[in-house]
DNA sequence: TTTAATTTTGTAATGATTACAAATATAAAA
DNA sequence: TTTTATATTTGTAATCATTACAAAATTAAA
């Protein structure tokens, strides 16, 4: 990561949490890290696998609570690709995503949904863009025409 | 509706379903019109309430069903707003979809979201797109200023 | 220390969706 | 028609991610 883009850019992760008002507990350490780490836009599910063996009394409440706490105050994005489990990405920089239809994959898309939100109706006021893709990603499309 | 935006045009709810290969029972009519009828992209609850008191056999597995159905040949599209309730839009022109935050109205966008779809990985075959905004409706908005 | 507040944990509830099998309705064959 | 086969609908039971909740453990404050 350069400099310019990491907003957290030198501080720990302790750190990170204390800016957000956050106490700075094992579990939320270890769990920010992982999602700031994490290419895979993990869940909920493969945090705590992931998580387990180096913390075994880790509960996937834990997991839950921590994961909504950091939603709230705006250190992970909840991704919902329709498949009833949620995936949580730590990276905040503007971009969209692509889900793999075959192999479920997720990577990023480098376009920045906010800039899409023009041509809103009058009076309203934009939160939150979301732009999501679906398809095949190279490898599968590859596999598919065998 | 004008002729030229409706692929429909001049058929019966029951000529697009059998020209979809669907026969067309009294349930799947009733439920296909109520979508393509309906601005407010209902759930499957939404869907059931409203159609209960004209057909009280109904089950809501044939709703289920039937969306489901109609999902795979695309007489609708289904949107996932995180909410844990899945909806259903009967409108298949490219438009993307915006929700309030506050009284959870889902309104239509005037954006195309395939037309976003450009700088994808090389050798990605694009599928779906899905473009989501969330905030507050002009309403909404207008009313927490008070 | 002792006390108070916060966090973690495990278990139990929730609720939308899916699985499944019996009942019903429709179409095809005789 | 009647009979038979097939498709559809229905109701109930299972699934499974997430949430609610309370007890246990940890941390901070007094």
């Amino acid at each position: 990561m350069e400099e310019g883009s990491n907003p957290f850019f030198m501080q720990t992760h302790s750190e990170i949490l204390q800016n957000k008002g956050i106490r700075p507990s094992v579990q939320r350490v270890r769990i920010l890290k992982f999602l700031m780490h994490s290419k895979e836009h993990p869940t909920v599910e493969m945090i705590f696998n992931a998580l387990l063996p180096e913390m075994p009394s880790l509960s996937r409440t834990t997991v839950y609570n921590t994961v909504e706490l950091f939603k709230e105050v705006g250190l992970v994005q909840v991704l919902d690709f329709g498949r009833g489990v949620l995936r949580y990405d730590g990276d905040l920089s503007p971009h969209s995503h692509f889900e793999c239809e075959k192999c479920g994959a997720v990577y990023d898309l480098d376009i920045k949904p906010q800039e899409i939100s023009k041509k809103m109706p009058r009076g309203f006021k934009v939160h939150q863009t979301y732009f999501y893709v679906f398809g095949l990603c190279s490898q599968c499309k590859k596999n598919e025409k065998n």
